[in-house]
DNA sequence: GGGATTTAGGTTGTGCACAACACGTCTGTA
DNA sequence: TACAGACGTGTTGTGCACAACCTAAATCCC
């Protein structure tokens, strides 16, 4: 077969487009207020635009697009105020992980939180905006991996993905370097805390760091 | 014209099938495990398989519905595991509507809580678990109304419509009375504490309502 | 010249025909 | 009878053509 082997179900290829799209739109690949072609789009994952819409639906529901009739399909912008109450909300989920279902800290957890740590010191070695926000989602969503509580993992992930272009957005606004060292000193915390096997600690830690993040963003 | 002077816009219409589709569900209309046909369901809004496929879309991303390709779409069951977590979830969040954002109590809105009791006394001379269902709901909506923090509201919403039809299967289980005044009870709690511009206690009511009911749920 | 109108181009929304798929039934064979 | 395979029926998924719509530039009229 021409893709390798691998015939991709439809909600596997939905999940795929999905994802790779909400990637670029995170990763200010799409900035806020840019158009995007449902036809483009199709013709470069290689299918018609009904597949492709519906990724754009789902998109849409997340709130991260917007489409109007007749005029095209733009990439949300997130005002401070909203930003503002949707990172309070993360900022609650968060110190909810440590006590709804956390899961039962295995070495391989450890293990990971340890490359996190190494990954952060490499990071703050060569500071790298895009680099940056990568960990930061690959970080999130080891975080999210804590709780068994479904529903709270979804919904996490949910509002991170809402707010995570305009935290990128304002990274230049701020420090790079000093924003890296924060983030390490958050990485290594939580590593500490896991060491320890106490997920309450790292889900604290994380809501501090949510809370003075949404300081520096908004101050 | 045909509907009365008013030409819906495409984003109206898809809300108002997505809405219809998830009030059925959610009371029972179409039950869990039941199967929804495309083709049906077109014919009856008057429309084409597209857009309604893009109102199953909303309501699959939202874990009401499961299509299946060549066997059809499937109203999703929950398994007593998965609700338990979705209601640990929603008690926390119904406690956060108290501290995040609250609205100020206005005349109106004190008025609505007491319409609520009102409506209830009237349930409660009569019961009946679809009435129950609606008076609940509505009751639901009231509550999200209490808080200006957008995101919470649409993640409160998303989870309850997520378990509301749990709930209702559940009824004929317990007994219908007994819930009923049990209900009558939280909304004459809530219009009191309203009626003291206390939100917070209004929500800590809530909670605990949610906590008692999952328990009477698994119980 | 200024403003209203027409027109051209591009976008998303809709309808329809067909492909892909799952499942139960029927049929032929041992 | 038991079993394997073909077949019919019904479902969702996909591709395509066209409708509905918005925007801006060109055109016409005063």
């Amino acid at each position: 077969m021409s893709d390798g082997g691998q015939t991709e179900d439809a909600r596997a290829r939905l999940t795929r487009l999905h994802d790779i799209l909400r990637s670029r739109i995170c990763l200010l690949d799409y900035a806020p207020g840019s158009r995007l072609s449902e036809e483009t789009l199709a013709a470069e994952f290689g299918t018609s635009r009904t597949p492709l819409r519906r990724a754009l639906a789902r998109l849409e529901d997340e709130g991260l697009i917007q489409t109007q009739h007749g005029v095209g399909t733009i990439v949300t912008d997130v005002d401070l105020a909203e930003m503002g109450r949707t990172y309070e909300l993360r900022r609650e989920l968060a110190g909810l992980a440590g006590r709804l279902s956390p899961v039962e800290v295995t070495p391989d957890i450890a293990a990971q939180a340890h490359d996190f740590v190494a990954r952060g010191r490499e990071l703050a070695g060569s500071p790298d905006a895009r680099e940056f926000a990568r960990l930061n989602m690959d970080f999130f969503h080891f975080g999210a991996s804590l709780t068994e509580n479904e529903a709270l993992r979804e919904t996490s992930e949910r509002l991170y993905y809402r707010t995570a272009r305009i935290w990128l957005k304002s990274i230049p606004r701020l420090n790079l370097g000093e924003e890296v060292r924060i983030f390490l000193s958050e990485l290594e915390q939580t590593a500490a805390a896991i060491e320890g096997h106490d997920l309450l600690a790292a889900a604290l830690i994380r809501q501090a760091h949510i809370s003075m993040c949404e300081a520096r963003l908004t101050g």
